[in-house]
DNA sequence: GCGCATGATTGCCC
DNA sequence: GGGCAATCATGCGC
């Protein structure tokens, strides 16, 4: 309690204003918040954990240090009455000495703060590392994303939109999303055969799906009366209805196009049963144009099981070297 | 520990 | 700006 060392240590105000406002920018004092730059972060519940942990352990020894301060204060001014007995001090002097013990206890919270600070920042660090680690993506979402990928395997191109939902569903980000299916497609292309097996077992799924779908309604494969079953088919039908425009046949491209995720759902489920008639005949009448309306991807990536082996004899081709 | 799978990053092209 | 291709870095099964 020298007076000299206070003095020396008094604590600068600039300094505890900074230490204050990181503190309640991170939502360590203050009131409590789930948001935030810094905690775009807080959406991550180990981060908001490790923080609540934090400003737990902060606000306890901070109400601990006033305690603290509150009876020593009153330790001091005791002592002070009972020597006023031997001797006259002034207000003047209590006062000094109470303000000496808050500014002692003052600096002990800044090294409190200070320590808090640190800590924050070096869970922040750990947790903007931890991002940029590279974590798998669970089994549902990549069932989830699989399962878009080979439904729309003639233009596996999600929009905007489609990538948004996806992201949703998957419980990832968006960029994310692009990532894999940018991954996907080069990988799928340069491998087709390997991931033959994982394509029919998609397909197969998918290929239910669109059936049960189309129980229900009862024209579903009749492309003069698009429904359900059309609804279906997403982006990826847009896409392929966008470019048939540029064909002969809008009408007929635009109804190609809707049946296209089901034509090679269909086709995979086909290569794997060894067999499935039904429907087949009707779908392979679309394929053509769905596959000269993506040459690109479609030339460089349809396995060789998913292409179709036929043409229909109304199929029209744009790509002649196919 | 090794090899493969896979998410992320980077540079380039259109 | 989106996509592709190459590459990096990490996860994971063996």
């Amino acid at each position: 309690l020298s007076i000299r060392g206070a003095q020396e240590e008094e604590p600068t105000d600039p300094q505890l204003m900074r230490l204050d406002n990181m503190l309640l920018a991170e939502g360590v004092a203050g009131p409590e918040k789930g948001g935030g730059s810094a905690a775009a972060a807080a959406a991550h519940s180990d981060y908001r954990a490790k923080l609540s942990q934090i400003r737990q352990i902060y606000h306890t020894e901070l109400e601990k240090y006033e305690q603290a301060c509150n009876e020593f204060t009153t330790h001091v001014m005791n002592l002070l009455r009972e020597q006023s007995r031997t001797r006259p001090i002034s207000p003047k002097e209590i006062e000094r000495m109470v303000s000496i013990i808050h500014r002692k206890f003052s600096s002990i919270q800044m090294q409190l703060k200070q320590s808090t600070c640190e800590a924050v920042m070096i869970l922040r660090s750990r947790f903007l590392d931890a991002r940029r680690k590279r974590r798998n993506f669970n089994k549902q979402a990549t069932e989830i994303l699989n399962e878009y990928f080979y439904s729309h395997l003639s233009n596996p191109y999600p929009s905007e939109e489609a990538k948004e939902e996806l992201a949703k569903k998957c419980g990832i980000t968006v960029s994310q999303v692009s990532n894999w299916f940018g991954n996907k497609r080069i990988r799928y292309k340069k491998n087709i055969g390997k991931f033959q097996e994982e394509a029919n077992i998609y397909a197969a799924k998918t290929a239910v799906t669109a059936t049960n779908v189309s129980a229900h309604g009862s024209q579903a494969n009749s492309p003069s009366t698009p429904n359900s079953a059309v609804n279906m088919s997403n982006s990826g039908d847009l896409f392929m209805s966008v470019q048939s425009l540029n064909g002969d046949s809008y009408q007929g491209a635009q109804v190609g196009a809707n049946v296209q995720s089901q034509v090679d759902t269909l086709r995979h489920v086909i290569s794997q049963t060894g067999g499935y008639s039904d429907g087949l005949a009707a779908s392979q009448m679309y394929s053509p144009q769905g596959i000269s309306a993506n040459g690109g991807w479609q030339d460089a990536t349809t396995p060789s099981s998913v292409t179709s082996p036929t043409e229909g004899p109304g199929s029209v081709h744009s790509d002649t070297s196919n």
